[in-house]
Formats: structure tokens, sequence, C-alpha cells
RNA sequence: GGCUGGGUAGCUCAGCUGGUGAGAGCGCACGACUCAUAAUCGUGAGGUCGAGGGUUCGAUCCCCUCCCCAGCUACCA
């Protein structure tokens, strides 16, 4: 059985979940489910970065410990995530003892590494870094957010020159190796647009980082001393970045998140961190690669971006509850590109939750289930599927299977788009045959089963392919049509036979919401 | 400023290396049907394919200029 190792980004633990968040964690769901379906054995690790200055701070302005802190912030993204049905095989966090063990044996690492090295290409050095610091965001200005000589956000403050002696990490050293990595190598970073950004500031040259810093002290100490004799914390690089890598040395999970990866899901706001920076660092330490990075695009709400620190207007729960999870978990996956930006309104929402899938889909899935009870006592005649359909079926299938594990892959969006519309041609294969039609005259008795044949068919189909998208939903179908057991574990590359099943209609799967309440006169 | 990618029907977008009538979904209008969640199916509406030049027998797709939008241009994570 291939395994599919997938992470996430972890969380910044420093607000709570909103909308981008969600984007991330659902696609990558429907990636792991999909590939679940597809006979890998599926490792998706999520987690949370709970470490920094930020942290810290907030944590003080409550009033309280980081780390009491932090454990309130987990249980918080935790419980949405399992809420909106991520499946999650493992949740890490920075804060646990065992990621910061082995974030210092990826720096021993390293540093073993560089004990064979001539002084001056060793990875790790120490370097003053002289700069100008702002006091009012307490951290170093670049150039780009200075404007005239005044931090942007503080134009009243006076930067402040400050020189600061940090561990460094020659990053600059693999300008020329990470160069050769993407042209070997192109699916490495994906989609394209992503990559040809990173082609372009590997042309520019890299410059090195920082690996520790002074100015606080919630993190991972860093392994080594300066020559000076104090002890830094490790940088975010550092920290944060190792948490797919250190994912192994948790009890339990050394063989489920051994390394390396075989796919990243980020956000396209942290490409350069996860296509350049990362890289390096495990090529320093002598570790393989990660095999794929996939930066997925933005959700926006009213115009505004939601980046990951950007500020919330609509909860989650708002957007669960208006519709249920997997009405959200559809209306995220097939209305934003995973592999671009698409933008949140409930306008668009109720379009595509009426349209696909209480008119398309859940009507489709009654109406063939109605037939069947009526015209066939609720059993699915043992006959062949119309061929004609089949054909079409097949190719509709083999389009999502390419935006799932073919060449379109990690693209959700794309296969909805087949799925949907594959129920509509059944829809338009059901005015076609007017099953209601044949039924009449026991001499189309024939016919009439083929015809039931086919659609059962074709819903179980979607059943089973669309169980990625929305879990639960999917499962009631399947049950409706009267398949066998958990329609997660159904296999989608192979075909499934519905002869003799017994179907039940049940409730709508997707009821219209009430019509809005008539204004009184 | 530099670089990259875009601007196609009301909306969201397809249109591979240029060639009979420029497409899909949604929305809208009209018609059909009744198995179904007043759902479904069919037909249509006729969009200067961002603007202006150019190459070509012929360009939405090639070249030039311009306008507009988005992203990137490295230590908040």
């Amino acid at each position: 059985m291939p395994r599919f190792f997938l992470t996430t980004a972890i969380d910044y633990a420093n607000g709570e979940p909103h909308l981008g968040h969600a984007l991330e964690k659902v696609g990558a769901d429907a990636i792991a489910r999909f590939h679940r379906q597809l006979g890998y054995d599926v490792h998706l690790l999520i987690g949370m970065d709970e470490h920094g200055q930020k942290v810290a701070q907030t944590a003080e302005k409550q009033g309280m410990p980081p780390q009491q802190f932090v454990d309130n912030i987990a249980a918080i993204f935790q419980a949405m995530w399992k809420r909106l049905g991520v499946s999650y095989d493992q949740f890490i966090r920075t804060t646990s003892p065992e990621h910061k063990d082995a974030v210092r044996r990826l720096i021993e690492q390293i540093f073993a590494a560089d004990a064979k090295l001539p002084e001056a290409q060793r990875n790790f050095y120490e370097r003053s870094y002289t700069g100008l610091y702002c006091v009012g965001c307490e951290s170093f200005k670049q150039p780009a957010d200075i404007v005239d000589g005044k931090c942007a956000v503080h134009p009243t403050r006076t930067l402040e020159e400050v020189t600061e002696h940090n561990w460094f990490f020659r990053l600059s050293a693999y300008t020329d190796r990470l160069k050769q990595l993407f042209a070997d190598q192109p699916s490495f970073l994906q989609p394209d647009s992503r990559r040809n950004e990173i082609l372009q500031l590997l042309e520019q040259g890299l410059d090195d980082i920082s690996a520790s810093r002074s100015r606080f002290d919630w993190g991972v100490p860093f392994p080594r001393p300066l020559s000076g004799g104090d002890t830094q914390t490790t940088y975010v690089w550092f920290d944060a970045l190792p948490n797919y890598w250190t994912a192994r040395f948790f009890p339990g999970f050394e063989q489920k998140a051994a390394w390396p990866a075989n796919l990243h899901v980020i956000g396209k706001d942290i490409t350069r961190f996860h296509t350049v920076i990362w890289p390096a660092m495990l090529m320093a330490a002598g570790e393989p690669l990660p095999a794929q990075v996939w930066a997925h695009g933005f959700i926006s709400l009213g115009g505004e971006r939601f980046s990951k620190s950007a500020g919330v207007k609509l909860t989650l729960d708002e957007a669960i509850d208006r519709y249920g999870v997997d009405a959200f978990r559809y209306y995220l996956l097939r209305d934003v590109p995973y592999d671009g930006d698409g933008s949140f309104s409930w306008e668009r929402f109720e379009e595509v939750y009426n349209s696909d899938l209480a008119n398309t889909l859940g009507n489709l899935a009654s109406r063939s289930i109605a037939m069947i009870e009526k015209y066939r006592a609720g059993v699915v005649p043992s006959v062949t599927p119309e061929p004609e359909l089949s054909t079409a079926h097949q190719a509709a299938l083999a389009q999502a299977r390419a935006a799932v594990d073919g060449d379109r892959r990690h693209r959700p969006h794309e296969a909805i788009a087949a799925l949907m519309d594959n129920a509509r041609r059944t829809n338009e294969y059901i005015q076609r045959t007017q099953p209601w039609a044949l039924a009449k005259d026991p001499a189309n008795a024939a016919a009439l089963d083929v015809v039931l044949a086919t659609l059962a068919s074709s819903i179980a189909h979607c059943a089973a392919w669309l169980a990625p998208i929305m879990p639960h939903k999917m499962q009631a179908l399947w049950q409706q049509l009267g398949g066998a057991g958990d329609v997660a574990a159904v296999r989608l590359d192979s075909p499934i036979d519905v002869g003799g099943w017994k179907v039940t209609k049940g409730d709508p799967l997707f009821p219209k919401p009430e019509p809005p309440a008539k204004a009184a006169q």
C-alpha cells in the first residue's frame, strides 16, 4: 500500500481560526480523503506554531502564562477542525517536548555536518546584525517597511539602530542547489504561478538568515551558546518549519510520519519559507526533501484578504450553521479554486447550495430512489447499466481522478466540476428515458430495469466520489441507496455494483431553507 | 520601479502549438414533462473576446504600445 504523508501549515497561536484557515484545512482534508479512497496509506499532519514574541505578548496581555494561553488556543483549533470534519491523523504542537527535542536534534545534525566543513562553508556561524529597530513593533524593519526614515506603522517613533549578535544560517550557499532542484523537479512547487515567483527570487540570489534571536525567550533554546556564552532562542525557521520532520519523534508516529512527506499544503504567502528555506535546511542536515509543496490561494470576504493574521468578520460557526458543515465544505472547495483565489459571499453560497446541492444532486437522489421504490419495490434491478451513460460516466470519473491523483492533482474544485457534470447528465438521462412512461406498460419492464439500475449506479458513484468533500451527507446518501458499511471505505478505483441493493427514501439530503417569513404587510 | 500572471456573455470561468457558425455552469426568458426537494429537461437571449496599431489569405489565441487588476520583490508568523 503506497503511503501518502501530507501536512498543512501549522497555524500561529495568536488568534482564533477563521475562513482562511478553514480553506486550507478542508482542502487538505479532501486531498487526504480522496487518497484514502484510492488506496493510499494516508497520514495527515496538522498543528500549531506556538512560540514567538507575539504569542508571549498576547498571553501576557491576557494575564496568563504562555503555555496556558496556547493550550487554550490549541483546544479551540482542534475543536473547530473536528467540527469541520478535518480527518487529521496527528496534531503537532511546537511547545511539545518531543518537538523541542527534535528541533535540537535537527540543529545538531547540521552542526555535525558543519564539523566536516571548512569554517568558511559552515552552515551555522555567528554574526552581528545591525538593523533599524522599531520599539513600537518590537522588530527590525526592512527598507520596504520604512517611510521617510520612520516605521510605516509607528511614524511618530524614531527607529533605533540596534546591533544583535546571532547564529546565522548560510542560506546563500544553497542558491545553486535550489535552482537545480527546481529545474530537475518542476513538480516540487505547484501551481506554476508560485513556482515562477520562486524561480525569480532565486535568480536574485539569497541572503543568509538568522537562526537564533535574543529578544524573546518563548521558544526552543538554541542548542549551542554563542561564543560569548549567551544562549539564544531558536528563531522561527528552525522551530516551526521542522514540525513536519519532528512529527515522527512522537510516540506511535515513528512509521506513520516517517520522513520525507509527500506533500506540504501551505498558503501562498509562505511559499518562500517552504520552498527555499526549508529545503536548504534539509539539505544542510543531509535529510531528504519533501516530494511536493502545494501553495493554495486565499479566500477573501468583502474584498478583504484572509491571510493568517487578518481580522475576522465572519465566524466559522456562523458559516457552518447556515447550511451545515458539508455544504460549507462543498462551497469552499467548489467555489474557491485550490490553485487560485476566491471570495466568500452569502449570495454565492446560497446559489451554489440551491443549484448544485439541492436541485441537481439532492433532487436527483430523491427522484431516483423514489422511482426505484415505486416501480421495483425498492430493489435495484441486477442488470447492466446503460452503456452510453456509463461511458460518459467513466469519462467524468477519469476527469475527477486526474484532479485528485493525476496531472491536475490537488484541484478538488475540478473534481467537483466533473462530478456535478455527471449528476446533471444523469438528470438529463431521466428526462430522455422517461421511466414513469416505461412503468405504465409491463412490456417495457426490461428497459425500465436498465434505467433504474443506471440511475442507482450513477448516484452510488457520485456518493463515493463526493464523500471526501461531504463525508456526512454522502454517508447518508449511501445508506439511502442501500450501500453497505462506510462510504469512506469505498475504493474509487473500482466499479460499484448496485444490483440488488435495497433503497430507502429518507429525508431530503439538502433541504431548501424555509422561505423567508412573509413580512407582515 | 522591476518581474510574473491576468483582463472572453449579468456573475464565475473554459478556450492546446492562429482557420467552417466564440463555449460551459449559474442567473434570466419562453416552452415541455410530472418520477422528484415548485425540482427536472429543451430552446433562446446574440458578448467591440480591455484599448489602439501591426504581421498574416485569415487572430480571442503571434508582435508592439497603452489602460486596468492581482501576485512576488526575502526574517510578523
